[in-house]
DNA sequence: TAATCATGTTGACAGTGTCAACAAACATAG
DNA sequence: CTATGTTTGTTGACACTGTCAACATGATTA
């Protein structure tokens, strides 16, 4: 089943998904990872019409991945009331965040226009239906347009939080006085608390 | 006090500005704004170390110019009570996200190493405190810490939110089912409101 | 076996950030 | 006012990028 290389596409992506990790999405150029495969500079053309395209692929499994943690998160330890687990899905993600930042970066960044990746489009929006399942469970009852609002309001504050958790030197600034000690540093130490303390908001 | 130019600096990062916001900060070439000031293509390096640096420069004018905005929407109208001084604010900050999308992107772009740059990391950090003001006039007698926390808090909402809202291909997916409607429609199309049922939440 | 198609290579093009070497405009010291 | 030095600008180059057209080769199929 070999052609002249075998398995250039799927290595292609593989050595993408590092290398984007690594060093970044902005800093990774096709040729380099080219080389990395021991092909010419433009035999990745044979498997993706652009870079753009590329990178979707490389944003796509980023997604899977993490559609899969939130959903093992979610559904792992089944001893867990629905609360708790609904908290070790937010501490995945925001895990996820930290952890996975070039990859997670990739993921929300504008130079790939989902629009024209329908599957990428599709697991991106799929990812918040592990949300949206583990939130109806948690609020029986509940209207959908309600639960929608509940959604989105959860996904932002995890997503802005990890926006803000990121940035390594608000650590220092954001917080009032030194009295208050490190806000930022707390919340990091204990991605938990602040969670349980958002849901009792 | 002319010069060859006169104020090439000023002209660059002005221009800067303007292409960054309507091209995206990835597509601008030093040498095409370079071109646009009619100066040759390494004139800019006798006022920016790096390409990188007059990036800074224009996060730094987007910085000040949401801060400034943030204050006015939480001081102009007077006779508001604070808690819709605050809704204003953090409306104001979602339009600017929505508005001003590419300069937002550069304001958050990893590409830039705010440590790298004290003015920018300062203005960034600086922004942060707009919000912390108002929420401790909002809450009164709150202590630093938790006040600390309520800003991470709205921070991460409506930073988040302007991630979720931006991304408008989620329109037509952030949603339960269809009849109820669409959720992020319905929160890009009234964000006062959404921003009430969260101070209430 | 012959024709077709998928996959790879070579070479090129225009564009990029950046550097070294040089040139002109200005500021300042004698 | 002249001489010297510093700022600011230009020219030309280097290595690198994404991408394309033309060609070659291996595998598939008629």
């Amino acid at each position: 089943m070999k052609y002249h290389h075998g398995n250039l596409k799927e290595e292609l992506i593989s050595s993408a998904c590092v290398v984007c990790e690594s060093d970044g999405h902005d800093r990774m150029s096709l040729r380099s990872i080219a080389k990395e495969a021991k092909v010419s500079q433009t035999a990745p053309y044979r498997h993706f019409k652009t870079k753009e395209s590329l990178l979707a692929e490389v944003s796509t499994r980023g997604f899977i991945e993490l559609k899969e943690i939130l959903h093992n998160a979610s559904t792992a330890k089944k001893t867990l009331s629905t609360k708790d687990r609904f908290l070790e899905m937010g501490q995945a993600y925001i895990e996820f965040g930290l952890s996975k930042r070039n990859t997670y970066d990739l993921m929300h960044s504008p130079v790939i226009d989902k629009t024209q990746f329908p599957e990428l489009l599709e697991i991106a929006t799929g990812t918040f239906e592990e949300l949206v399942h583990i939130l109806a469970e948690l609020n029986p009852g509940i209207s959908d347009k309600d639960l929608d609002l509940k959604c989105i309001h959860h996904w932002a504050l995890v997503h802005g939080l990890v926006g803000l958790l990121r940035n390594e030197s608000l650590d220092a600034e954001a917080s009032v006085n030194t009295n208050a000690g490190n806000a930022m540093g707390l919340v990091r130490n204990d991605i938990k608390s602040f969670l349980i303390s958002e849901l009792e908001y």
